[in-house]
DNA sequence: AAGGAGAATTGACATTTGTTAAGAATGTGT
DNA sequence: ACACATTCTTAACAAATGTCAATTCTCCTT
């Protein structure tokens, strides 16, 4: 169950962590089990937790008079929360659930702050987490106010192939910005081409 | 020249920096004078500054084949660089240059690092910093794909009136991610109501 | 102050995307 | 395995946004 968290702890920061320190680390760690749409955060609520993904697939999104806004996606080795509301306690805009049944290793803000003051190898870790979040939403960005909708979805089939076989059209398309018929209509046209 | 850094310290930090510290920030700093229109970053360059703006208007953005997309605006009191190839001095993609005369104090990425190892009041700034980015990206990206071309530009308007007065419009399109008639034909309607 | 460049507006039209509704296909739980 | 849910597709139409071209407006530069 922790292996995975270690593998990426020492992938992303290119050393490797010693036994004693990741004892340390797996001890601020809880596994939790969600089964298919079992909320991991709900809209109104502060998010307590960090999860990291072991198995599985999540989504955030917000809820706006019955449409859902997919903010974001994961899978395996992705990190879900609300970091503003994960950082600053504050009530939660979003919904994070189950897209599949998941495990997750989560740990609380208080938590992990002790990590990240005594391992430098944890600082650097969140350093490169924060750093390849803000990379991939200034592209999300850049991609949203550049790109017309089909050439969004060549993006994420370029970046995030794996996406397209995880979650279901209806998913992909609300974290595209448009409609699942916009996307049967995009796919229709570029399976002709 | 600097005092605007010192307040934006204090004041993003809830705490006073020292007359000591502040002086050892402000020789890790070099002013510069942009004129309206001169570069601070061309795409394909290293990022080698972040420019913390006392005056004036800064805009980055990409340009493809010919159509500029504006991935942020800032002004007096706003950081402006590319984290992407500030951190990783990697050649950026995108251009930043000055829109208005401007006065900003520019700092390297190496000569940061011992600021906010040795200053607690320095990392906090910057945890702050790319708190308050990262919070304000993630709206952007809800925006861009829940919210039609007139809301986003509503939002606009509420969240940030002054860009209104500080950017001529065709500007503000391509950071809202439509064109310059759309939003005139937008304005114009909501003139009326 | 005059001339000129850039910026904003407007209109006609094209294209993209959304909406609604229906049916087909697929997947899921018991 | 069955029945029910959900998901996906399709079509016709509506609405939003883009494109192109012409005109007016603004403001800079000299």
């Amino acid at each position: 169950m922790y292996e995975a968290l270690r593998i990426y702890i020492n992938k992303y920061t290119s050393s490797e962590i010693s036994d004693a320190d990741f004892e340390i680390v797996t001890n601020a760690f809880t596994p939790k089990h969600f089964i298919k749409r079992q909320f991991f955060l709900q809209e109104g609520e502060v998010c307590k937790y960090s999860a990291f993904i072991v198995k599985g697939a999540m989504r955030q999104y917000s809820l706006v008079n019955g449409v859902e806004n997919i903010v974001s996606l994961g899978i395996e080795n992705w990190w879900m929360s609300d970091r503003e509301s994960y950082a600053m306690l504050t009530p939660s805009q979003y919904n994070i659930d189950a897209v599949e049944d998941c495990d997750v290793l989560l740990v609380t803000y208080e938590k992990m702050v002790p990590l990240v003051e005594s391992m430098p190898i944890i600082a650097r870790m969140i350093t490169m987490m924060d750093q390849r979040h803000s990379i991939a939403m200034q592209k999300r960005i850049h991609n949203a106010i550049s790109l017309t909708a089909e050439d969004r979805f060549l993006d994420l089939m370029k970046t995030n192939p794996v996406f397209l076989q995880r979650f279901p059209q209806n998913m992909i398309a609300s974290y595209l910005g448009i409609t699942p018929e916009s996307l049967s209509r995009i796919r229709k046209k570029l399976a002709t081409k």
